[in-house]
DNA sequence: TGATTGACCAACT
DNA sequence: CAGTTGGCCAATC
């Protein structure tokens, strides 16, 4: 198996609970800081072209901005999917994004 | 096959 | 304070 960069993304966002969201530089970092967060993004984007399970939708970026909302079916979408996982959302922007921060660096540790 | 780009981030100018 | 640049990997042109 070839353990690219993207594989361990998957891994990773799938790992992310619901009701919580992170960030594409907290997994970049937490895949080893000399890689970069634009692979995160990139890695999201051929998933959703994809049928790879991946919860797209908890991943924002550092400053809980939906950047990839554009990217789902309806822009709508994945604000939706987040307040259904009881994530208040506004101007595209997570509320207490810090309180639903998920860091895999600290909670999965692995 | 070389150059460009892409859902980011941080540092620098 | 805003615009630019470097970094990193893989896919697309």
């Amino acid at each position: 198996m070839e353990t690219g960069f993207f594989d361990m993304v998957y891994q990773v966002v799938r790992l992310v609970p619901q009701g919580r969201v992170t960030t594409y530089g907290a997994i970049a970092r937490y895949l080893g800081s000399a890689r970069s967060a634009r692979m995160v993004g990139w890695a999201m984007n051929l998933s959703h072209s994809q049928s790879l399970h991946v919860p797209a939708h908890r991943v924002v970026n550092r400053n809980g901005t939906l950047t990839g909302k554009h990217f789902f079916g309806n822009p709508e979408q994945m604000q939706q999917l987040l307040k259904n996982e009881g994530i208040q959302v506004s101007n595209d922007q997570v509320i207490n994004f810090e309180k639903y921060f998920w860091d895999p660096a600290l909670e999965l540790k692995y």
